[in-house]
RNA sequence: GGUGAGGUAGCUCAGUUGGUUAGAGCACAGGAUUCAUAACCCUGAGGUCGAGGGUUCAACUCCCUCUCUCACCA
């Protein structure tokens, strides 16, 4: 491995359409921050880039549900979340914000680049205008009937109520959502990036990181290359982006697409953090000095633009380049989710928690160790109030809170609040507890992303400190033997400092606490050097015979009664029964029935009473039963999609309702001829029509 | 539908290249103790490792089929 002088940490940027809550806190900011102030701790040089994603679609539908502009929507969010970040204790060097100019000129700076090497392609195709509104229509500002499920409310890009993936163009009665226009087709001319010209370069790229990335983010990334790289837009028609720098009339109206714009600003923002520094060109010992590291914290959904799209672009800016090229990332730990009471986090449901909000009711440390220990990094994980009281309870406050205070207090009584005596490296040696294998052990668990393994080998060692304190019974001891309990109580304090610095990236905040209790002057933030290990002062007892505690204890971490928590939980009720409620509402709304049809019409379908002979499971399709039925004189074979909701054997028997005309259809080499009626209940149930009788076999509904 | 990840104790999760009796924390039961936030400490019970098949002297681990959950793509 190369030699490494400094670290590029970068997150994923919030958009500031709306308050961070606790899933992106687990899957970004948390790790991020946990590795940087580990890093720090061992004396790396380390800094952590980060910020708002300012432009896009949604920003300008917020601006305008809410009659006031793009630039106060912003503006409210960004603050918004740099507030919650800060209470939280995650340790920006820089956060950053994309309507920024810096942040335009670098953008516009990578597209001339690019541009005047001819990279970009540019087409021409036909989308949505406005003209009451006089604007083209992205996707999403498009509604319309689902052809699918025909839902009047579908949206351009998806029909919520199917969740079929739609384009625009295949929408029923096409209706913008800005004016109610019906919106036409026009021409509209667009730039792409052509990523399968970097194909061969990006697959040396991954390949080069094959065993040092997570299984997950390469086999993601390649299953993309396999499929092989498209062209894609980085322009769009909006007036809330960055511009592009071309005087020509075609580019008039257009801005830079996100996927573009926005990782640019880890770019943008580490320039802005140098010039702030008062070094402006400090930036490119980050960026441009291949001594550096990069790693780039982000969600799992994220993947493909940090390991494919962003360094295709900094691949594009290199190409011919002899100085000021840019370094790709050397790792990109996604993580999974991190759901909420069992679901999944959803902002458009306000179904979460937002960290401005928790942080109001709980510190900040409680919140980061429960999070730390349920840190999603190989699956999905979850967080819930019961288990964030548990943690803070009997594992922050019971474990370590009252490991430092009966060290504390005892030493506070009996030994006059000072160090009673000298911990000789050959005492440090405590049962159950390996320095140097610590020290190895925390270095591995947070230079590989394992942020659940690094926090619980801290919890571990005050859980061995509990039993140490307790199985040497100084309180008993002292009774005959002063000098060997005043060898605990120097144990034990020495061994609250080495809490304090192996907790010190999950709860820095307690973490200074715990040092000023022990009476030590310096906190570890002040300690912190370039080329320092603080870290290893684990190694030996850092706290000799005569030092003065200060003179009263403190309580770390006070219990979470019942009671505090039983308003979230009727939150979470409310939000639920919110949720069903508008579910409801959207079934009642959809009681649109469907145009008007002659008698005529309605008799060209045949239904007919049919009774299932046999029923099979089709191999390879989950959800398709393979069904014979009589029906009269004739028996036929049809396939439905009713598996999950019926078993072979209980169909035998039964008497269904047919569509006997419908034509012909095979389906994997299994030929249908009709179809069964079934009915589709909440959430996805099916139940089938049967109609009740006997002798009806054959007969025709009328 | 395609691709990827996951399914291990009541709960939340570890389990390195196949190798003793599958581990931890919480919760539960019993015991011990009083320095401390009714905390801490000890002991115990609890598992067909999603299901089935295969390879092997040996499978939680490797291969195949099925099933459930999640993500991305269509």
């Amino acid at each position: 491995m190369q030699h490494i002088k400094r670290t590029l940490v970068t997150t994923a940027l919030p958009y500031a359409n709306g308050p961070v809550h606790l899933g992106h806190l687990a899957g970004v900011y948390l790790p991020a921050d946990l590795y940087v102030r580990y890093k720090r701790l061992k004396g790396d040089n380390i800094i952590h880039i980060g910020g708002s994603d300012e432009h896009g679609v949604p920003i300008t539908l917020t601006a305008e549900k809410e009659g006031i502009s793009p630039r106060d929507v912003v503006d409210r969010y960004h603050g918004m979340n740099l507030d919650a970040f800060t209470k939280c204790s995650i340790a920006f060097d820089y956060y950053g914000r994309t309507t920024s100019a810096i942040h335009h000129s670098t953008a516009q700076e990578f597209f001339t680049e690019i541009e005047n090497k001819g990279i970009f392609t540019r087409k021409t195709e036909e989308q949505f205008f406005d003209k009451k509104a006089n604007r083209f229509l992205s996707d999403r500002y498009i509604t319309g009937t689902c052809p699918i499920c025909s839902n009047p409310d579908a949206n351009g890009d998806q029909c919520e109520q199917c969740g079929t993936h739609l384009s625009p163009l295949e929408l029923i009665n096409p209706k913008s959502k800005l004016s109610d226009a019906i919106p036409e087709l026009r021409e509209t001319l667009h730039w792409y990036f052509p990523l399968g010209r970097f194909q061969g370069e990006l697959e040396r790229y991954v390949q080069s990181h094959d065993k040092e990335w997570r299984a997950n983010v390469i086999n993601y990334t390649k299953t993309w290359l396999n499929q092989g790289l498209n062209d894609r837009a980085i322009t769009r028609d909006l007036a809330w982006g960055i511009k592009l720098p071309l005087e020509t009339p075609e580019a008039f109206g257009k801005v830079l697409y996100v996927w573009f714009d926005a990782v640019l600003g880890y770019i943008s923002f580490t320039k802005e953090w140098a010039a702030q520094s008062g070094q402006p060109e400090l930036w490119r010992d980050y960026w441009q000095d291949p001594e550096c590291r990069m790693i780039n914290f982000i969600g799992k959904d994220n993947v493909v633009f940090h390991t494919l799209m962003f360094p295709a672009i900094l691949m594009a800016w290199n190409e011919g380049r002899k100085n000021g090229l840019f370094n790709l990332a050397d790792n990109v730990p996604a993580s999974e989710f991190m759901n909420f009471e069992g679901r999944k986090f959803s902002k458009s449901r306000n179904y979460a928690v937002y960290l401005g909000e928790f942080l109001e009711k709980f510190p900040a440390d409680t919140l980061r160790y429960s999070i730390a220990m349920n840190y999603p990094e190989n699956k999905d994980s979850d967080f819930s109030w019961q288990d964030f009281q548990n943690r803070t309870n009997g594992e922050l406050a019971d474990t370590l809170g009252n490991f430092i205070k009966r060290s504390i207090d005892f030493t506070n009584s009996r030994f006059d609040g000072m160090v009673p005596s000298d911990c000789t490296p050959e005492e440090w040696k405590i049962p159950g507890i390996d320095w140097n294998e610590t020290l190895e052990k925390l270095d591995q668990a947070f230079e590989g992303f394992h942020f659940r393994e690094a926090t619980s080998t801290g919890m571990d060692i005050a859980r061995t400190a509990n039993r140490f304190l307790t199985e040497s019974e100084p309180w008993k001891v002292i009774k005959s033997d002063r000098e060997s309990a005043a060898k605990t109580m120097a144990i034990s304090l020495n061994l609250c400092y080495a809490l304090a610095l192996v907790l010190y990236p999950v709860i820095p905040e307690t973490s200074g606490r715990i040092l000023a209790m022990l009476g030590v002057e310096k906190n570890i933030d002040d300690q912190l050097a370039p080329g320092k290990s603080c870290i290893a002062q684990i190694l030996t007892p850092q706290l000799a015979k005569g030092h003065q505690l200060r003179e009263n204890s403190e309580i770390l971490f006070t219990k979470i009664e019942d009671s505090e928590l039983a308003p979230e939980l009727k939150k979470i009720e409310g939000l639920l029964a919110q949720a069903e409620e508008r579910e409801a509402k959207n079934e009642a709304e959809a009681m649109d029935f469907s145009p008007l049809i002659s008698f005529d019409e309605f008799s060209k379908v045949d239904l007919r009473v049919a009774t299932v002979l046999d029923c099979q499971k089709v191999k390879k399709a989950g959800k398709l039963l393979k069904l014979q039925v009589k029906v009269g004189s004739e028996t036929r074979q049809v396939l439905a999609g009713i598996a999950k909701h019926y078993t072979p054997e209980e169909m035998i028997g039964k008497n269904v309702l047919l569509v006997a005309n419908l034509a012909e259809r095979t389906i994997l080499n299994e030929v249908s001829q009709g179809m069964i009626l079934a009915v589709e209940g909440n959430n996805g149930k099916l139940f089938l029509l049967e109609p009740a009788g006997n002798g009806i076999n054959g007969k025709k509904i009328q």
